[in-house]
DNA sequence: ATTTAAAATTGTAATTATTACAATTGTGTA
DNA sequence: TACACAATTGTAATAATTACAATTTTAAAT
């Protein structure tokens, strides 16, 4: 995997200073828009980056997070998993098998930013959770 | 705390055959709507219940869970959160010092059985994250 | 009432995601 | 080249949750 220009622009977009590490995950992130834990990425660019850290990636992830270049999900009650696309959208999580998509959404749902009484909101995430296409159909039989 | 008949009743609409423990959780979501862990139920109910067994917490919050009797909420990225208010509502965590509250929500936003394309969607939930009252006031302290 | 089977509860051990932290390595600058 | 600082690494610790076997409780049948 080549690091592209776009990790690049969203790293200094977000005041995160590179580093190969950073790139890779960074890129990593941009390429899979599978919302990998940090498992799933370690494991990834564990073959081109053989000196990696389990570490440096769950540094890299919240550092990313804390600067807003990538979104956290808090969908799945095992592991965080991360997502580059920072625009608006929903997540859906099949309770059976665990497949995990995008949901488009209309932006005024979402707002990103915004009060509600004394409170400052700067993020917003709508799960939805149930049966995917798949075992939709395989409950159905049973 | 005594047993209320809104939780004997929730547990027999929903399908959950009663007992002891059973009642004792319902009763203390019913009475506690705080989002709590857990641990939470299993420390408060400990001085209620001297025998009880932090497993029975466990299994009987996701019996509960399973049956559609009370939420499970992932906003927390630390512990699962329950909830025996199963009507539509958001809610908001503060990422600064993990206040937790409700929020309302018209219906039209979270509907609680839909189809996506092919997906089956049993359940929505929205989150929102950010800075509560006090925290916003000291961010701009500093 | 007694026996019996099934279900619920308990306690302990195992698993697993994440964080803490100290040691090492890398980077940029004087 | 030397130095200070930041980033990375590896290991150990923490903590939430689950697995599982043993015990207790419940409910039904004799």
């Amino acid at each position: 995997m080549k690091i592209n220009n776009e990790a690049i622009e969203r790293l200094n977009s977000f005041g995160v200073k590179p580093s190969m590490q950073r790139l890779a995950v960074m890129t990593y992130l941009l390429k899979h828009r599978t919302h990998p834990t940090v498992e799933a990425i370690y494991l990834d660019l564990c073959s081109q980056i053989p000196t990696l850290s389990k570490t440096t990636v769950y540094n890299t992830v919240k550092l990313l997070v804390e600067q807003g270049a990538v979104a956290e999900l808090t969908i799945d009650d095992k592991n965080l998993r991360y997502d580059s696309d920072i625009s608006t959208h929903a997540h859906f999580k099949c309770c059976h098998c665990g497949y995990l998509c995008d949901i488009p959404v209309r932006k005024s749902t979402l707002l990103s930013v915004k009060k509600i009484g004394g409170l400052t909101v700067s993020e917003s995430q709508l799960y939805y959770k149930g049966y995917c296409e798949k075992c939709s159909k395989l409950m159905e039989k049973i």
